[in-house]
DNA sequence: AGATTGACTGCAT
DNA sequence: CATGCAGCCAATC
């Protein structure tokens, strides 16, 4: 625990201000987080720890979809989440960002 | 220290 | 709308 989290850290630490309801995209952690690359973001997001309070699932990509993982429902699981969350999904599986992207820590 | 990779982004074709 | 290419930066080998 130093003073000074590490960029990964900082990373989670932002995701877990995200509200239920709401949705970041990896610029946009990216940029509260310092100013580093949406690939460091996602790559956090890669590492996260399985059990850790930071709800990886509300953060997706630029186009206002979920990130797809390649296999497994993961991409899925994740859309069923942010539904409960109450997010709502276009017909075409994409997000209104207009409505439900998270402005930052300040609101 | 150098090369490779990746849950990204934007523009071009 | 699908594909390709370049830029980006930290983690990993």
């Amino acid at each position: 625990m130093s003073p000074i989290p590490s960029l990964h850290e900082r990373i989670y630490e932002l995701v877990r201000q995200i509200p239920a309801g709401k949705v970041a995209t990896y610029g946009q952690i990216a940029r509260l987080a310092g100013g580093c690359s949406a690939r460091i973001v996602g790559y956090a997001m890669a590492g996260v720890p399985d059990g850790s309070n930071v709800p990886w699932q509300r953060v997706i990509n630029s186009k206002g979809r979920v990130s797809p993982r390649g296999e497994g429902p993961g991409s899925l699981i994740q859309e069923q989440i942010l539904r409960e969350e109450g997010v709502q999904f276009d017909p075409t599986g994409k997000i209104d960002l207009a409505k439900f992207c998270w402005l930052g820590p300040a609101g």
